[in-house]
DNA sequence: ATTAGCCTTTGACAAAAATCAAAAAAATCA
DNA sequence: TGATTTTTTTGATTTTTGTCAAAGGCTAAT
């Protein structure tokens, strides 16, 4: 019954009491497509695990909405830095398909962590995964062109094509609607 | 004697014992102007904290040399993916001037892990602190002209105009040595 | 002090991308 | 299904930024 293998893959001593105990705060959740996990304005509560599906978190600011990451199965979804500080967030996560999560939320993490010393691993091992995927993110951002990036994303979250509007990739990759059309058109 | 005040600040309840632990492994370091904290090739051993100075976090991939981020005085700086996976890293890490450390060591680190069950709260607030200026890196980046982004590190970092070379500063901001040099000079 | 080398600025041009506007295609709904 | 609305594509133009080349300025070493 391990129900987010990474755990497990990252973490094999981790004993099976402080894993039940883990486990047994997830809370199972469904989203319908454009359902929000979390809102700008709010403090993020929960730390997210995708079961299956795909959302996608956008930042917004000065009526920009620019989409920040896209997420899928096997993947944590937070409005981590909101998480962390319990401070109110600028951030939209949406689910773009139905999506089925598991959630702990912030209290009972911290809860958590204070009653089982093995509880650091874990967290630390969301927070460590969060951390390397937005240092790759940005790097992303920085060393490749526009062609590059969307041909990055095709080849390797080709779902996100399927799902996402094109303002949404556009944004992710930093370009307009219009650039993002001939990109596609020229292929 | 607390070396490391954000510490307190953050986790005013850390015991003193376990502070002195951490503490203790602290290695003090000092490196002159254009001194390498870490290079490209190797895998991250230590996480910094800056006592004074300043540095410059860099990525080089397809020789280009991009600067990812300046550092100065009360903040950590590491190739944290490289660290916390223990592989090697693309980014070069240089003092821009003499610049005085705290260190601590991966393999010192995981031991007072195992030892003394509050040391993970200070590598947690290590990570989230380290994890929220990325956000903010990636943000700022997004969501601002070039202009404005120039703008804001001057007023927010204005030492690093002082010590950063140009070429250093265009390619934080993500343009060529000329844009940067026009926009100086229109203001 | 003078020269050599490097860094920065400036100018002219080219390339890339944004914007504006309209047409075409796709999705939604009665 | 057909009509309406929304999204995407295409075209023309403008703006922004990059590139290349040359000039100017600063630093350091002889």
């Amino acid at each position: 019954m391990n129900k987010i293998p990474v755990i497990h893959e990252l973490y094999p001593d981790i004993p099976e009491t402080s894993l039940h105990l883990f486990f047994d705060k997830l809370q199972e959740k469904t989203l319908q497509k454009g359902d929000l996990l979390i809102s700008e304005g709010q403090i993020c509560q929960h730390i997210t695990y995708i079961q299956s599906g795909i959302v996608r978190s956008a930042y917004k600011r000065d009526d920009k909405d620019i989409t920040i990451s896209f997420s899928g199965e096997g993947e944590f979804i937070t409005a981590m830095s909101s998480f962390i500080s319990q401070t109110p967030t600028y951030e939209n996560i949406e689910a773009l398909s139905e999506t089925h999560v598991l959630q702990i939320s912030y209290s009972e993490l911290m809860a958590l962590l204070d009653q089982d010393k093995n509880m650091e691993h874990i967290y630390r091992l969301i927070l460590e995964r969060y951390y390397i995927s937005l240092e790759e993110l940005l790097i992303f951002s920085k060393f490749k062109s526009a062609k590059e990036r969307y041909l990055e994303l095709l080849t390797k979250k080709p779902l996100i094509i399927q799902y996402a509007a094109v303002g949404h990739i556009a944004s992710y990759l930093d370009m307009s609607i219009e650039t993002l059309s001939r990109i596609r058109s020229s292929m």
